[in-house]
DNA sequence: TGTACATCAGTGAACGCGCGTTCACTGATGTAC
DNA sequence: TGTACATCAGTGAACGCGCGTTCACTGATGTAC
């Protein structure tokens, strides 16, 4: 891990710190000292604290939302789209837990001011495949945002009792259950 | 609301920022503009900012956990237990949206600081009920912490869709399809 | 090969600002006699 | 009924602190000739 270069170390450390200890009790001067500089070399690499988060937070967001658009874009009936995009978002979890565990809380900390609504938000694509999915009488027609939320539930709170230690492993360990969970939710 | 007292006004209107612009971006001076006072004054009320959030949460959260308990109580099978708990959590976040936000705010931005793991503890109350509703044959055996997060998912997510405008209306006019979901996910 | 120059990550010192908090004080209210 | 005193919510001014940020500077690296 050495021989990133120093911009993502800054990002990795930042994540770090950001997920133990929440964005707002974390100065600069942290997160300098974490990745072993002072705090204004940290304007060498981001223009503002704020578009250090930002970036960090709209990176991460829309890559999700990109590869959660691919698994939607599964062939075949719902079930199969469903399935491989649980399968997915595990898998996210268990490849980068900092960087899960970044996004979920920045849902809550910092959605408010960071104004993203782009095709890429990993929401809208979940709710629009799971219309879609009763539109084409695939599953039962309801509320399609409740049921998204749902969905999203069944993964999400699985994930926040991982990062307050509710729950060990990681989301990839039990992909086969939550799958069958969700399942469940949209029948 | 005139006639609350002046402690009472304060937690009220500290709770309605702290869920408008989260935790950390509301000053005592904010909440004592909020009031119609001047910051010092709030120190006759609270002994520190600290203890203010502090309150706040601790007394809510308890007040929910005794409340899940009693509906965890319910008597019959764990489908009546669980059942009676899903509409309690329903009714509590219709009659205050604000605590409720709030306290689902805190969970994230708060819990690491604020140390409580008693007996009213509504995750270990949910955790307790979905382990001895295994325990009794009352449905499958599986990870119960991972049943309860699910559980908690299914009614938690859409409560934040409420939070952020994606879903409209309070949970209490969704409690049938919510408990529906929530049965399902155990079963 | 050596010299001059440009680039840029990183530094130390310092800044202005808003924060939580303290403190001496005010003024209304209630109680004792 | 009037007077003296205690209580306490609320105030204005001020505090020290840590924050994000700026700035002139350093020193290593790469390039031009």
């Amino acid at each position: 891990m050495q021989d990133l270069s120093t911009r993502d170390r800054i990002m990795r450390a930042a994540m770090r710190l950001f997920v133990a200890h929440g964005i707002d009790a974390v100065s600069l001067r942290d997160i300098a000292d974490a990745v072993g500089i002072k705090a204004p070399s940290l304007y060498a690499h981001f223009r503002s604290r704020d578009a250090l988060v930002q970036e960090m937070f709209q990176t991460g967001y829309a890559a999700y939302g990109r590869r959660l658009a691919a698994a939607a874009a599964t062939e075949g009936r719902f079930p199969a789209k469903l399935d491989a995009m649980v399968r997915t978002v595990c898998r996210l979890q268990a490849e980068d837990d900092i960087l899960f565990g970044f996004l979920l809380l920045t849902q809550h900390a910092g959605l408010r001011s960071i104004p993203i609504e782009e095709a890429d938000n990993p929401v809208r694509i979940l709710c629009d495949a799971v219309a879609a999915g009763m539109a084409a009488g695939d599953i039962p027609p309801r509320d399609p945002v409740l049921i998204a939320a749902a969905v999203m539930g069944v993964i999400l709170q699985p994930a926040t009792f991982l990062l307050y230690g509710r729950l060990a492993g990681n989301l990839s360990a039990m992909q086969d259950q939550i799958v069958a969970l969700a399942m469940r939710v949209v029948s």
